[in-house]
DNA sequence: AGCACGCCGACT
DNA sequence: GTCGGCGTGCTC
């Protein structure tokens, strides 16, 4: 199946292999036979032989050059799968630096990218995309056409208006979405009422304002947001100000062939609003002229799969590829961003007007109403739910969801767990039976491991406990539970109690009257690197949801976390907590690298990087799935030669690796893993 | 992943 | 002198 050499033909293609290999994490030239010519253009997937004759993979064409510097004998394309260019020319270039950053494969990233392919939802969109009226007389495609499909493009798009961004300088807005500059967007704390009688997010209505800015201009948006609420509220934002058919989903949610209509109409020529979760900002939209993300610091931008790419680092890469305005929009943002601001790559936006919430904090005091004790609320927050209660909705934002979060024997008091797999136990009613948080099992015979006892205590109260003692503190007020299991988008106006688990706080019409932040101790509690970060992040999106002038009680929190909020100066405490960061190079004053597999794959890996400049290891150590682990940690600077020797030890193991494993060895364990930047890599456990 | 290639021990 | 084991390396 080999070609003729130097056949000027139908050119050369250069492919790259759908393959998760990091030895093929390459392009490979193949020659275009003459069949092929017309419909071999680069974005096109195709198939290729590979290795035998007999072998083909995937793949799609990046390039279609003269020649490449392949000097060996060309195989052919096999064949183009479909002629539409999928893979967008910037969004492989997206790709393939995002992978060299991450240490990661480039055909990973164009996975979350080009959804898989749908043949019936392709055919539908090139019947409509390739008209009679704009194809040229005779083209191929256009007399396969059905007569009667209307095409999205022979109606012509509706022009669409800049909306002015409310709450903000209007000319410096303008200004920064024409010259393409890169903001942190400090968000407005209120709740706004749409059109439709929908309450949303301040935020909300900045994103979409900013979105018609950009499509007015003749540029397309990229709107990504961390899950499907905030969603939501955004999509309900942008219907305010744009056209339906100038708004696209593809987010999570959806199914393939949803996914892979939304791809394709973002190929189209008419300027879109794309909104998504964190994947949409690989979008190929066309002309793009604004990404926007909002609350970057939510965990949920953070991509799970390999390479890990957070959607904030994909983000600045493309506005650095492709020129766009870029904004960062959040109650708090995270010291990443700060990081950013503060070495002058990212410029600032504050609302015209201060918007200051009442915010007091509260140290944990006993109060002297039984009832309210029980419920574990000072008597100030208690005295502000009950006057916020007289006029409307208030909220109670808890940690936990579920009756207890924890259960200890009455005898000894250690932890109750699991027998099957020593997970702790959980209660998730008043009624119910414990059950493993693990697995699942239900604790029917339990007994202690400890000791001899039977009987559970409860410790800690989730929400479903916590609405059980409010409701019987407040009698004949109406108790509403949102959490994981009870999702609740909005409320009403009328006076309730809203018991919600952080992040899943529901919007209330009007904003909440009172706002009780509970167990603040516990959240402060948690072992990790971005507890601050992220209790500031937690309560600052709650306090951003109450009605103006409403009162937020921060329950058994002080010191400087207490009052930057009390402040509303949440940018100071995120200054020092980066400061601190700094002192013990700690992320994301520096990169990290983490490093997992064989003692002896790890200590070469570490070896191949220990020469360059500002690199200092941590370990290694045994890792919890057997092997070891090493932590590098390396200047922003360095990052480039970091992850290109991680990546050349990855392909070295992976190509020189042998079944080796002794006799009834685990075999499937990688010998060589590399992970850049997990924000996880300093907590324990 | 697969599959060809090559270097070394045992064979007609 | 040649067959075939499996360890090694490559894939346009």
């Amino acid at each position: 199946m080999a070609g003729t050499v130097g056949e000027p033909t139908g050119g050369v293609a250069r492919v790259l292999i759908d393959s998760p290999l990091p030895q093929l994490d390459r392009l490979f030239d193949y020659r275009i036979p003459p069949l092929l010519a017309a419909d071999a253009r680069p974005g096109v997937r195709v198939r290729v032989p590979l290795r035998s004759a007999g072998r083909l993979a995937d793949g799609f064409i990046v390039e279609v050059a003269g020649g490449g510097d392949y000097s060996g004998v060309l195989s052919d394309l096999e064949a183009v799968v479909s002629p539409i260019p999928v893979l967008a020319p910037e969004v492989w270039a997206l790709a393939r630096r995002l992978a060299d950053r991450a240490a990661g494969t480039a055909s990973d990233i164009v996975r979350l990218a080009v959804p898989k392919r749908q043949v019936r939802v392709e055919k539908n969109w090139l019947a409509a995309e390739e008209v009679p009226v704009r194809a040229e007389p005779g083209s191929v495609r256009a007399e396969a056409v059905p007569a009667k499909r209307v095409p999205a493009e022979t109606v012509l798009a509706e022009p669409v208006l800049a909306e002015p961004i409310a709450g903000f300088d209007q000319a410096l807005v303008d200004s920064a979405m024409e010259s393409g500059t890169r903001l942190a967007v400090d968000a407005v704390p209120r709740v706004v009422e749409l059109p439709g009688g929908h309450w949303v997010g301040h935020w909300a209505t900045t994103m979409a304002a900013a979105a018609s800015h950009a499509i007015a201009r003749g540029g397309s948006a990229i709107l990504a947001v961390p899950d499907y609420r905030d969603q939501d509220q955004l999509v309900a934002a942008l219907r305010a100000v744009l056209p339906d058919d100038r708004i696209v989903h593809l987010d999570a949610k959806q199914s393939n062939p949803e996914r892979y209509r939304a791809m394709l109409a973002c190929l189209g020529d008419i300027p879109l609003a794309v909104v998504g979760n964190r994947s949409v900002i690989y979008a190929p939209a066309k002309r793009l002229g604004l990404i926007a993300i909002w609350d970057e610091g939510d965990p949920l931008h953070a991509e799970p799969l390999s390479p890990y790419v957070h959607s904030r680092d994909a983000a600045l890469v493309r506005q650095e590829q492709q020129g766009c305005a870029l904004l960062f929009l959040s109650h708090a943002r995270s010291t990443e961003i700060e990081r950013l601001v503060e070495v002058g790559y990212l410029g600032e936006l504050a609302p015209l007007r201060l918007v200051q919430p009442r915010v007091i904090p509260t140290a944990q005091q006993q109060s002297e109403d039984r009832l309210a004790a029980q419920a574990r609320i000072p008597s100030s927050a208690w005295r502000q739910a009950r006057t916020g209660l007289d006029n409307g909705p208030v909220l109670v934002q808890v940690a936990r969801p579920g009756y207890a979060s924890r259960l200890a024997c009455t005898e000894c008091g250690q932890t109750a767990r699991c027998d099957l797999c020593e997970g702790p136990l959980r209660l998730k009613s008043a009624r119910a039976t414990p059950s493993c948080s693990w697995c699942g099992k239900l604790a029917t015979d339990w007994s202690c491991s400890n000791c001899t006892g039977t009987t559970f205590r409860l410790i800690g109260q989730g929400s479903v406990r916590t609405a059980e003692d409010l409701g019987r503190a407040f009698p004949g007020v109406r108790v509403i539970v949102a959490d994981g299991d009870r999702p609740i988008l909005a409320v009403g106006p009328e006076p309730a109690l809203v018991i919600a688990t952080r992040g899943a706080e529901p919007i209330a019409a009007g904003g909440y009257r009172a706002i009780l932040l509970l167990d603040g101790e516990r959240m402060t509690a948690r072992e990790s690197l971005r507890v601050g970060e992220d209790c500031v992040r937690w309560w600052s999106n709650a306090i951003a949801l109450a009605a103006p002038g409403a009162t937020t009680v921060l329950v058994g929190v002080g010191g400087a976390l207490a009052s930057a909020l009390a402040t509303w100066r949440r940018a100071d405490y995120i200054r020092s907590e980066l400061a601190d960061r700094r002192a013990l190079r700690f992320p994301p004053a520096v990169r990290v690298a983490t490093v997992t597999g064989t003692a002896e794959s790890v200590q070469r890996a570490v070896d191949a990087v220990s020469g360059i400049e500002r690199v200092d290891v941590l370990g290694p150590v045994d890792a919890p799935g057997g092997g070891v682990r090493a932590i590098v940690r390396f200047d922003y600077g360095e990052g480039k030669a970091v992850a290109a020797s991680l990546r050349a030890e990855v392909i070295r193991i992976a190509t020189s690796r042998r079944k080796r494993p002794g006799p009834a060895g685990p075999a499937a364990l990688p010998t060589l893993r590399v992970r850049l930047d997990d924000v996880s890599s300093f907590d324990t456990t």
